[in-house]
RNA sequence: GGGCCGUUAGCUCAACGGGCAGAGCAGCGGACUUUUAAUCCGUAGGUUCUGGGUUCGAAUCCCAGGCGGCCCA
């Protein structure tokens, strides 16, 4: 693609080479250090909200853009520029200002696409369009390859694997680059304002932990070991709260080695927080706020609107409901933790639920409660207390046995993200990696390792301790109701052609 | 992993049962000093995703593969 002979290139991109080399020819530069930019487009839309059609301001300024549309006339051209935020401004290129050469060179050299510069008087058209009138211009950068239509959209496979074209062509792609920063600067905001402090931690792990997720392998030729891309922060920012760092949050990448679609993306962003002497209850609060804030900073109210036009008001405080009262209602009778697997079973069959054979009651439980409880899940709501054989880090529950204190927190049919009080007991610990690395020999690629290090440090004493961990992508997804999790990356990983 | 659908010009898409591969935009040449998806006249542009096969003849039918989408697991 980048090395094609010269003579097998598309006419189009052939005919700006040939432009390209004739700025050179004729002693210019295609692409120049710069250009005397004195104000943006923007700033100028800014500052002449309404003038009268036919304005001549005598207000001499240089702006930049790139060439979005082209009308040539005879002796009259038109351009309209963007810059980078999106905002347009019309350029007038005028036989009388610039003379017969520079417009002849414009026609024969200026394309859409194109970055330009523009010196000139700020006026109004006949029609009244806010436009610069050109004493002189100059090509700031020459594009060798055209744009793609700019009033069809392009395919989604081309929007992803190009995703500079989909930001040029769709003001919701150069949306979504914004919302995203602000919604990342409000959560660091609203835990930096809660005294968090944030921290990275490894992304080579050389054990397996902190989450029930396949990773990807790697190998480091320095030690000639392999060693895995981290599936989570966890057991690192739990040393972190052993070492005393009471208040800790990290905002990074995971890597899960899973399968991909519309909401599983290998690799993600995720936000997650430690806090010494909370529990899943403060957790569930902060979560809240974080999303409410996080929310106020994009639309300005907890009122979000999705591309869809739909508006959803995420104030006030959330439901809880328990993972196990949920089931029980969709399958019409009570489910415990100590429901028998085989009555779970049946239960997952009567409901023509496909579940894999080997399911263990907890996975069972949870396998019910996805398939039909999770879709219904519209308004924020957090679902508590898990099985104990399915969240091998989590505290038991301070009454309810059986259950740990854990809870998953749903909006719009989606799993946003999770918070625990704790397991602080390193020996409790230690019998429940146990029995995850008992799994793991007995070829469950999701299990836990047993990690020395990690108990080595809970054995030092980690204060009671209540933890969370959610998706950037899956909230920002949930913020503005995009169809797949790939909208919400500006370079999400495709397959290579 | 399985099923279905898609893949054609720079982009978005046509091409009825196997018979000369087209359109719009973009491009190129020309006209036009007030255009806003400008208009008008003219014109060029193809490894029909790749590799096999069937056929006098394949974008089209068959087989294998690549990439993507949807559904299921």
């Amino acid at each position: 693609m980048t090395d094609q002979p010269e003579d097998d290139v598309p006419e189009q991109m052939r005919v700006r080479r040939e432009k390209r080399d004739k700025l050179l020819a004729a002693g210019g530069e295609p692409y120049p250090v710069g250009f005397p930019r004195t104000t943006t487009l923007a700033a100028l839309r800014a500052a002449h909200p309404d003038l009268p059609v036919d304005t001549f301001t005598g207000e001499r300024v240089g702006v930049t853009g790139r060439v979005m549309f082209v009308r040539n006339t005879g002796k009259l051209c038109f351009a309209t520029l963007r810059e980078g935020d999106g905002t347009e401004l019309q350029v007038m290129i005028s036989l009388d200002k610039v003379g017969e050469e520079s417009l002849a060179a414009w026609k024969s050299t200026v394309d859409m696409g194109d970055h330009i510069g523009v010196e000139g008087e700020v006026i109004t058209s006949r029609r009244g369009e806010l436009s610069v009138l050109a004493d002189r211009w100059a090509v700031t950068s020459k594009a060798l390859r055209p744009l793609p239509v700019a009033h069809k959209p392009m395919n989604e496979e081309s929007r992803v694997r190009q995703r500079y074209l989909d930001l040029i062509a769709r003001p919701e792609a150069r949306d979504m680059v914004r919302t995203r920063s602000t919604v990342v600067r409000a959560l660091r905001g609203s835990m930096h304002r809660r005294g968090f402090i944030e921290v990275e931690t490894p992304m080579l792990h050389a054990v397996q932990g902190g989450a029930a997720a396949r990773p990807f392998r790697t190998h480091i030729n320095a030690y000639d070991l392999d060693l895995y891309l981290r599936i989570a922060p966890e057991l690192f920012l739990k040393r972190a709260m052993v070492g005393g760092i009471e208040r800790v949050f990290e905002i990074n990448r995971n890597f899960r080695n899973e399968g991909v679609d519309a909401t599983h993306s290998p690799e993600f962003a995720m936000l997650e927080a430690y806090e010494a002497y909370g529990d899943y209850n403060t957790m569930a609060t902060l979560t809240r706020e974080l999303i409410q804030e996080a929310a106020t900073a994009v639309f300005g109210s907890t009122t979000v609107r999705h591309v869809d036009g739909s508006e959803h008001d995420l104030g006030g405080v959330w439901p809880s409901v328990s993972l196990y009262e949920s089931v029980s209602q969709a399958v019409g009778e009570p489910v415990t933790p100590s429901t028998a697997v085989e009555t779970l079973r049946a239960l997952a069959d009567k409901a023509a639920l496909p579940v894999p054979p080997d399911l263990g009651p907890g996975k069972l439980v949870e396998a019910i409660f996805e398939g039909l409880c999770e879709e219904g899940l519209q308004v924020p709501t957090f679902v508590c207390d898990f099985p104990v054989d399915t969240s091998p880090l989590v505290r038991a529950h301070r009454s309810d046995p059986g259950v740990v204190e854990k809870w998953d927190l749903y909006m719009f049919g989606v799993e946003l993200g999770t918070g625990y009080s704790e397991l602080a007991d390193p020996v409790v610990q230690r019998e429940r990696l146990v029995q995850q690395a008992a799994a793991a020999a007995g070829g469950d690629a999701e299990a836990m390792a047993l990690d020395e290090d990690f108990l080595r440090a809970l054995e030092h004493g980690m204060p009671p301790t209540g933890g969370v961990g959610f998706g950037i992508d899956r909230l920002l997804r949930v913020l503005t109701g995009v169809r797949g999790i790939r909208e919400t990356v500006l370079f999400p990983f495709v397959k290579p052609d």
